[in-house]
DNA sequence: CGCAATCAATACCAACTTGGTATGATTTGA
DNA sequence: TCAAATCATACCAAGTTGGTATTGATTGCG
């Protein structure tokens, strides 16, 4: 299904709510609460973004979770790399990679090729193109001017 | 980890190997042989490329598979969805959605964008290009001339 | 100080998915 | 008819995932 875990999903709702909430300090409380989610597997999912630095957490009494950058600043591809570690299509695509069909895993090494566009792709929709529906628009200004590698257009 | 199954690369394995073996029809034997895979596994990829339409199998004495199409009108997208369903990479970009969060599942609804940046990407890298190193080529060339749509250049 | 609020770190478990294999039925060609 | 193949299932072990519980550490405050 080439799908990605409902974790990462739930991260992405919980980033969104961390974004509405400006720089408010937010419990796993008040994002279960808002999110609907179980403070324990809201508890889970902090966990993950924290480890990869997408929220900054404060211990203790009135502690809790705020963005660490600006929703501009945080990719879809960094929330995927959170909850599911490097995007690898294959096991080819993998540092410890011994196939047992070398031979013919020699032609399919193109999936690295496949691999750096997905990635190329989730790393330019960044968390404010999802709040709002503006992705074309924004993908088509800012790959045109700011990096003429890669483009897409009109989606 | 946003991966495919094993199978799905399986499945781009035989198919290159009958790419290469042109016309020649092939059975699961001679497949598996080629390539590495038990017998009992080929059938199982076999079964998935049939069922997709993307080989056309000769039963009986002699029988075997084919290619259904040029490896040019083959896409990487055609051999994932015959393996693992239409992309959705999210639940909530399936069509029988009913979301526990349903509020903020609302803003999420951008998986779809996404989805739908991802499916293009993979439509527009063939089988040939697996085959043959000249992915950035081939893309650059096909999607200026034939689709301004989507652009995508240097990866 | 001592308590309450809050995150951190594990550990656990049921449910599902995946990869791989086996078995018997069906079709085809000679 | 017989052998060569695929077809259709069914099965199972192993791993993954989602969700929850438990215990410990940290911080603020009266």
């Amino acid at each position: 299904m080439l799908k990605i875990g409902k974790l990462t999903d739930y991260g992405i709702v919980v980033l969104n709510h961390l974004a509405q909430s400006a720089s408010l300090q937010q419990s796993t409380d008040d994002i279960g609460l808002a999110t609907g989610l179980a403070t324990a597997t809201v508890r889970k999912v902090m966990k993950a973004l924290a480890d990869a630095g997408l929220v900054i957490t404060r211990r203790g009494a009135h502690g809790g979770y705020r963005l660490a950058r600006s929703p501009l600043q945080i990719s879809v591809l960094d929330v995927v790399e959170a909850f599911e570690g490097p995007v690898a299509l294959t096991e080819c695509s993998t540092d410890d990679h011994h196939c047992d069909i070398t031979e013919n895993c020699s032609l399919a090494s193109n999936w690295g090729g496949i691999n750096q566009l997905l990635m190329q792709v989730l790393s330019r929709v960044t968390l404010e193109d999802l709040r709002n529906p503006h992705v074309q628009d924004r993908l088509y200004r800012e790959l045109v001017q700011q990096s003429p590698r890669i483009q897409l257009v009109n989606l």
